[in-house]
DNA sequence: GATGAATGAGCATTCATTCAT
DNA sequence: TATGAATGAATGCTCATTCAT
């Protein structure tokens, strides 16, 4: 029975990775659920036995990404004390999930944004968890006299996550052409001398 | 014989308005060339003797924009002498554009960074042009002592497109909940007080 | 401007014919609608300038031939004063269709009925028309003392449809086998002695 | 053993039980079989232990409906000397077997007689020994000097079928609007001053 | 130049059927 | 026997693009 179970997941996530690099290479409009199916070594009805529609898989595939990086951040932020520790980590974190999966930064700014326009209903609530932890993270730095108490802790959060998005893609597509660290040095500098 | 050659340039220009709109609201694959003609007041088949495909048109709409978006930024750069307030005019500059078309924002941050992935031969010079302006403006502050020399500038202007880009969205998004001075004064203090 | 008008209609009634015969020969179901589009000689996205879609389709090609078939016995109630006469020629007209238009009486008898499955607020008018119209007929009779009191008129109608329905049926499957006039003498004796 | 082959028996007659509402309800082609197994009470697969295929499905539903129409009709026949009263039991028969097996009549309708299209091969003997019957009643009769000679006894089976047939279903469409004696009484007085 | 009717390539999705368990 | 997860063929519909007028 484990074993069936754990097939099961297997396919569920072997769709989910196949999906997360597709639509981060091709574009959720220009993939199709096809070259997902063959990616994942299934075929394109499976797709459907484990996913609503292709909206759905792109949905999925969002939180599943974005449900890793709110673990990491979380862990963050319960195991450091140190407010300016918490940004560095934060930061650190980040160009090292990028590295790791570059397609899931590109499927975070592209795609799923857009799917905003198309997809009224859909809530986005897993990047809604992902900026209040930051601005929890600043908010109690403001309130222990470690940062700026000038700044709006939500507007802070977006900036934050506009500059590491921005250089993350940067850095992935540059291919090697920037250092990682001649990156993360000048955004460190920015983030903390820009809200301390 | 001028009425005539200016029919023809408001034709094309309101088509890439149109253009601008449509693809901002519905993005770039949902929109269709018909949605853009009737909005611009033309027939389908017109669209196709002033751009050469759909492709074309995105492009040609990113770089209407982007041309505006630098000349805006070059008055500032060859009118100001003061380092500081190249910066700030920058940031405000921004604002007031996304204050009076947002839908141009919109379409910057999706569509066009989009197609990358499925026109691998659009090099985006109008984009690179704007970054290279914003990291001239931080090189010069850097070597007249008002900016941190330790900054890489390229990638700072990354982070500060970054910055301004999310924000705007933010601002867009809120549709009045957040003041403007509430984001460009967070905004305008984490980049001047990291860059400096 | 007249040939133009006159195009558009010949493509809608050549869509309409083709898909009688297609909808009639293979099923609704079983029918493409590139079957369609070749038989009537256009591409198969012609065929949705001309109708919504496949139901839709099916429901045109229904209602043209009941406006057709509405049109005779019309023509037979305002130029036959004879109550009996009515009757005989409104036999003799169906048989006249159907041996004119073999696969209309297929796609009556199947197609359309089944249709009520699937498109529940479809309320087929026009076959209500044509019932109401025969009703009207044998009421007529009745009132002036030429046909049975003791009928219902309206399910008399249900079965005069039912009697000509399915001998139009035999017919048309027997393929020659069975002379019009063997069955056209029964079903006249059946109804007239029946009615009367 | 045989509480076994009684097991058996009983799967099958639930499965042809289930397939007769489905696709009475639904129509063949929107019919799944997965629909037919969850009413049924078995697996997907499980259907295809006992019927080739839908087609086969099918014909097994409406074969096994016409043995018990068939089966009546034998016992009315064998049973009943009158000519006359052969027809009017039979008549009653109908509305009777339509009260309890509404889904049956639409099967018989519509279904069956469709899947001539796409089942060339399939011949049809139950409806043909059905028809059979009553033209043996029919001929008998005539025979017996009870219904009139003119009549060809295989077109007024057809004519019988087809006027029971639609008025089963205009009594079954209603639901209670029509009552059952009114549409009995004139299809009786139709069908006997028709026929004699 | 301008039009818009016509074209037809392209793809998400369904579901009958199979087969390893 | 029985299961139901997996398969993959099949097709309605959309819309970028063309071209006769």
């Amino acid at each position: 029975m484990k074993d069936v179970a754990q097939k099961k997941i297997d396919k569920y996530e072997r769709i989910l990775d196949a999906a997360a690099r597709v639509f981060a290479e091709k574009g959720f409009h220009r993939a199709r659920i096809s070259d997902v199916a063959k990616l994942a070594g299934v075929a394109d009805g499976t797709v459907y036995l484990y996913f609503q529609n292709k909206d759905d898989l792109l949905i999925k595939t969002f939180e599943f990404i974005m449900d890793q990086v709110n673990s990491v951040l979380n862990r963050i932020y319960e195991t450091e004390p140190s407010h300016e520790e918490r940004i560095k980590k934060l930061i650190n974190a980040h160009y090292e999930l990028a590295s790791r999966y570059p397609h899931a930064v590109e499927l975070i700014t592209f795609e799923l944004r857009q799917s905003h326009k198309f997809m009224k209903e859909y809530e986005n609530k897993k990047f809604k968890e992902y900026l209040r932890l930051i601005a929890t993270i600043i908010k109690e730095g403001q309130d222990a006299g470690a940062f700026s108490k000038s700044l709006s802790p939500y507007v802070a959060s977006r900036a934050i996550f506009g500059i590491l998005n921005e250089t993350m893609l940067q850095w992935i597509a540059s291919k090697g052409k920037y250092q990682i660290e001649e990156i993360s040095n000048t955004v460190m500098k920015i983030i903390l001398d820009g809200i301390t």
